[in-house]
DNA sequence: TTGACATGTCGTAACCTTACGATATAATGA
DNA sequence: TCATTATATCGTAAGGTTACGACATGTCAA
């Protein structure tokens, strides 16, 4: 018995996904796809920052940053610990790395 | 001479990538984000669709569908090509294949 | 306790995105 | 030519996103 899944190279029938899961994944892209928020997701992956350290790279507002690290923080991007009167948000997403590798080698050229 | 790029295995400096640049793969990703758009994506990688079956597919009318292929194909992501009345897009960015692939690998299941 | 610093939250105005319906263009066949 | 099919474009209303300023909270040190 043989399940025929390919003919002449070329898959057979439509690629899988339930449109929950594209919802999903459109909404967590969404929440990447902002300039700032490219920046402090390079930023976290490679090192470790203050809110008002990224804010000040990206040189906007405490307030700004502190909302853009808000949202990502809600999709599950980053979680979030306080030292003192810093707070420090750090990925949570091991897929961030991957995806972020994606981006970068397609857009901030190497 | 030594240059120092890393102190204990951690890098020194910060990561780079012009802000021009940021933008760009924000308004790109900004493209990507969307459950309907996806979904073309992900069909356009593995085979051959019109318009109308993509628009069946995603269960929305052909203008939108149309609509949705028009800004995917403004930033590059496709190309087109009439055949009769009908018009085939087709994958245009390299990138996109790994860069689905991330995505797939995280919301839709395997 | 008080003042200064770091971060977070909220209301709001400006702007952007989306889907829809109507209409337009393009290609085909009768 | 005319009707039909396939795709594209446009105006618009509804809803979403962003940045900003003002204010609130939390922490520390004097």
């Amino acid at each position: 018995m043989v399940t025929r899944t390919k003919v002449a190279g070329k898959p057979v029938g439509k690629p899988v996904g339930s449109p929950a899961a594209f919802a999903q994944a459109a909404e967590c892209l969404k929440t990447l796809a902002h300039p700032v928020r490219l920046r402090i997701v390079q930023l976290l992956l490679h090192g470790r920052y203050t809110v008002g350290e990224l804010a000040e790279d990206c040189q906007i507002p405490d307030n700004v940053a502190s909302e853009h690290l808000r949202l990502m923080q809600r999709c599950g991007l980053f979680t979030s610990h306080r030292e003192g009167r810093r707070v420090y948000y750090q990925v949570a997403e091991p897929h961030l790395q991957k995806l972020m590798h994606c981006v970068e080698s397609r857009f901030l050229g190497r």
